[in-house]
RNA sequence: GUGGCCAUAGUUCAAUGGUAGAACACUGGGUUGUGGUCCCAGACACGAGGGUUCAAUUCCCUCUGGCCACCCCA
């Protein structure tokens, strides 16, 4: 061995020593996919909350929780065993017990669930969920794309009607453009399953005609046999050439689907909010039908228009899930956003976040006495009713007014040996920088004065 | 799951086959009792493993992670 390696050798063994010394421990990761949301970042995530919760309260949506980890079997049955949601994106294991569980890749089957469990279908109806939580699918991730993703849902059970529909679509849009996003909506209705099977049947027929085949990409070959539906999705230049003349399902709904469709239109129509038709729109979960639709932003930027967007929400009718699931038959549909991704946009259009500036007392201390003294005076100006603020372990004055400084605090209360003595306190003020002598007594009535309409 | 690009302080970015620098942020000091400006100082990084080489942060491979596209969706 060389006298050189050695010296490598040993280099390596004072950096792996200095690394211990420093940090003693392996440093840990978090899995993939998933994010933590720090500090700065919940002023997004109490915007978009709030519209939320505003919103749906307004429409009488009641705020309903499901449990994280449902039984694998909910979802198999629900969602479509065959799905790639269920088939390869979900988190899934055998616990302690011996049940297959899974963390849930979507919130409807939960709710369908809650639904039928607690005997909801004895409510007056409609029966209106509103639900906000995590939601968890083992894909490979992207901007947008996580593994744990929180989406904002409403369900609507037990209305048939066109109105639901309508309404649904007329609150997520809302949700949209208060959040100053522009959205347009897609929509299409997939009918019911008899209108369906008479499609399939018309759509392969199409497909097979003469020539059509060659000019199909590789996967669209596949997806004759596979899932005819999804040929109208693909946007390879050649399919979609071939797709133009293909039959469309709008033509062949049923009497009751087609006025179904008509009517939930006329609603939105009627409430001006911007939609396209889609003929082409299908949807990847198994339990949808009559009203579909997808909601995408209108970019002004959209140079690469033709891009692929990613759906900012998603939703429909599904009025045979709840009997399916073992409940009474009941029609039912909702709807469910992205809010990662809501969040990226309104990052994206540097949509200002007003956040309410309150004007708030900072109180500094100095000294033992002087600290003893504010950390009661705290509490007094705290129970008083004022917004205040206080960094009693730093003990320096100038880290202190730091401290209040980057906050943002109106006035800074400076109480220390001498102020004790003379029983004053220093009032500040720190825009402008000036400050006085109040008497200590005095302190309410002068922040009082100052302050009126700041109070808690 | 498939393909492409990428990986350097807390962050945004440099440089380099002879082990690294800035800006912002952070900590301390100039100011022993006064923030925002300024000045000074300090701490902190080559994602992991292997290979080529006298020597690798730099070149090669694998892994991991990120971004993008496909797939799919929110």
């Amino acid at each position: 061995m060389s006298r050189k390696i050695n010296k490598k050798v040993i280099e390596k063994d004072l950096k792996k020593e200095k690394d211990f010394r420093v940090r003693r421990s392996e440093k840990y990761s978090r899995l993939r996919g998933m994010k933590d949301i720090l500090f700065d970042e919940y002023k997004y995530w109490n915007l978009v909350l709030k519209k939320a919760t505003d919103l749906s309260a307004t429409y009488s949506f009641s705020h309903i929780d499901t449990p994280i980890l449902e039984k694998l079997d909910l979802f198999e049955r629900s969602t479509g065993k065959e799905t790639d949601i269920v088939s390869k994106e979900m988190y899934n294991f055998i616990d302690k017990s011996g049940d297959r569980v899974a963390l849930r890749p979507e919130a409807t089957p939960g709710l369908v669930r809650a639904y039928v469990e607690h005997g909801m279908f004895n409510l007056p109806q409609p029966v209106k969920m509103f639900w906000l939580g995590p939601l968890f699918r083992h894909e490979k991730p992207q901007s947008g794309r996580l593994r744990q993703f929180n989406q904002y849902d409403l369900e609507m059970f037990g209305d048939p009607s066109p109105v639901a529909d309508a309404q649904l679509i007329l609150v997520a849009y809302n949700f949209f453009s208060e959040l100053q996003i522009d959205v347009q909506i897609q929509i299409n209705s997939i009918g019911c399953k008899e209108c369906r099977t008479e499609y399939g049947k018309k759509l392969l027929d199409y497909y097979k005609e003469r020539g059509k085949r060659a000019k199909l990409c590789v996967d669209c070959k596949k997806r004759i046999t596979k899932n005819p539906m999804r040929l109208l999705d693909c946007k390879e230049p050649s399919c979609q050439s071939v797709r133009e003349d293909a039959p469309q399902i709008v033509d062949f709904l049923c009497d009751g689907c087609r006025e179904h469709f008509i009517k939930v239109l006329e609603y939105l129509d009627e409430l001006d909010i911007p939609y396209n038709l889609n003929p082409f729109l299908v949807r990847g979960l198994d339990y949808y039908n009559r009203t579909v639709f997808e909601i995408f932003t209108v970019g002004e930027e959209e140079a690469d228009a033709d891009k692929r967007q990613s759906a900012l929400g998603g939703g429909g009718r599904y009025d045979e899930l709840v009997e399916l699931m073992g409940g009474r038959p009941t029609p039912a549909c909702g709807f469910g956003i992205g809010l990662e991704r809501v969040i990226n946009k309104i990052k994206e259009k540097n949509i200002p976040i007003k956040e309410d500036k309150e004007n708030f007392i900072f109180l500094a201390q100095l000294g033992d006495q002087g600290k003893r003294k504010a950390f009661a005076l705290f509490e007094e100006l705290r129970k008083a009713g004022f917004k205040i603020r206080q960094a009693f372990t730093k003990d320096s004055l100038k880290t202190q007014l730091e401290e209040a400084d980057r906050a943002g605090a109106k006035y800074t209360l400076i109480l220390g040996q001498k102020e004790l003595l003379d029983g004053t306190i220093i009032l500040r003020d720190m825009e402008s920088g000036t400050q006085e002598v109040v008497d200590y007594k005095k302190i309410i009535f002068e922040l009082n004065k100052r302050i009126e309409g700041n109070k808690n």
